[in-house]
DNA sequence: TTTATAATTTGATAGTTATCGAATTGATTA
DNA sequence: TAATCAATTCGATAACTATCAAATTATAAA
């Protein structure tokens, strides 16, 4: 159905915007965005946890709970090694802002 | 100073996703950006009021309240007509927004 | 001028959110 | 095993927001 569709849109669509709507949120989303690097999905190729809490100036604890929301919002992607954890952009909800804007 | 123009537009950027952030907000400006006609300003070529209260299940105060927050964030602008009150697309944030997604 | 209509403003409320310090988990190292 | 370090979770709080009903403004029509 047509109208379900654009609605499903119009959710996901202003929640991915919500996540972008906190500056902090949104320079951590183009950090994420500036480590891009097509066809690696290598740790090299992401953002660190410990690269945003140096760039940002607030806490660890809101920093992880930011990067909680970008996730949740399907912006972001997280990948665990070891103690680390390394941001990747969510390539598929490029494509589907990319649809609006581009 | 490049820095500083990065931080206006980080600002600038995450008030126009708050302003996107709230799905009836969203629809309105989907709707505005639905009469959007290349090179036309006249009141036919944008989007009246009385039609968002009509296409939404919101109050007119609260139609109201959210137009003014699109107007806040240079999303829109808002022309008046006698009694009545119609929208535009703000072009200059359209490109700001295309920079980023396009 | 009185009446009706379009839109905004005001005031209130319930719900959400950003941030912090403290405590906790989980993995590495000594 | 004990100590250390990265990151998350918890609990609290101050600030913000979406929405509504009621009142108000401003324009148009009778």
């Amino acid at each position: 159905m047509v109208i379900e569709r654009e609605v499903l849109d119009v959710k996901k669509l202003s929640r991915a915007f919500k996540a972008l709507s906190n500056p902090n949120r949104l320079q951590i989303y183009l950090e994420v965005l500036s480590h891009r690097q097509s066809g690696i999905a290598a740790p090299e190729a992401g953002c660190g946890i410990a690269d945003l809490i140096g760039k940002l100036s607030v806490g660890a604890p809101t920093i992880s709970h930011h990067v909680k929301e970008l996730v949740d919002a399907g912006l972001v992607t997280v990948e665990k090694n070891g103690k680390f954890v390394t941001c990747h952009l969510n390539e598929e909800m490029q494509k589907h802002l990319n649809l609006f804007f581009g």
